[in-house]
DNA sequence: CTTGACCTTACAATGGTGGGAAGCTCCATA
DNA sequence: TATGGAGCTTCCCACCATTGTAAGGTCAAG
């Protein structure tokens, strides 16, 4: 199985995969005489394993975190479930953080008229002082 | 009012204030003889509200383009309204992505013991094949 | 044997931001 | 007046994860 073909098994782009491998997520593979590399099942489905993470939104170092775990057959799931509640807490940070945008810019959007006129408190207010850190200077 | 007081006064960074300029977000600012920049009033409100577009989430070219329509004093607020309601369906879809990621991992932490044992559904689960491309091949 | 698809490496760009080096300027204090 | 330190200048590099491109080698089908 070459690069591409582990690509399409995968789901991780060839390109990925090199870019994996050159930062040691994943281990170099055997190659044939030509220079290919050469992927066999065990790779694919640490490819596989690897995109699964990024789509539910790991980074690649938490990625190689899980990824020794998952070698690592005697972990304790706990140790498991820790880091994943850990990545969920982050995840829902960030949604907290969207939300609290989402919501000032809805507000913001109620009070225009969204009409021919030019007066627009969504623009109005972005020009406001003070906003971003509230004021608690000496 | 040096760099340094325009950062302080209007919460950008002398780094980003430098960067901004650079690529033509806010003008080159006139110069005292020795090269160091000079901001006015005006230059504070705008790099406020550049700060405050960044804190709702624009990018830096939707903070551009809402720059241009604060200068027009004669668009339209439905302009504005427009802009800003795209950019909450924006943010939206990536609450519901992250929301999606939360509750995948949530769902496959809740079925993992949690103790000392190794066996993990959230490990076993990452590793599955077809799960983030739906099976739809020929 | 040619052609085209695929492989190889290497380098650059993206978006925002931070860090730091090397050199100049300003201002206060000794 | 000299000195020192804070702040300014430009320039380049790093981050993260990914994509693009270019120049060249290889494989398989026709």
């Amino acid at each position: 199985m070459n690069i591409g073909q582990a690509a399409t098994a995968s789901g991780v782009t060839a390109k990925m995969i090199r870019y994996y491998e050159s930062i040691g997520l994943i281990e170099p593979p055997i190659r044939t005489e030509a220079g290919y590399r050469i992927y066999a099942t065990e790779e694919i489905h640490e490819l596989r394993f690897i995109k699964r993470a990024r789509t539910l939104g790991f980074s690649i170092e938490e990625a190689r975190q899980l990824l020794a775990l998952w070698r690592d057959k005697s972990r304790a799931s706990a140790d498991v479930k820790r880091f994943a509640m850990k990545h969920v807490r982050d995840l829902e940070t960030k949604i907290e953080e969207l939300q609290g945008m989402s919501l000032t810019l809805r507000h913001l959007a109620r009070t225009c008229h969204g009409d021919d006129r030019p007066e627009c408190p969504i623009l109005a207010d972005m020009a406001l002082p003070g906003y971003d850190q509230p004021p608690h200077e000496q």
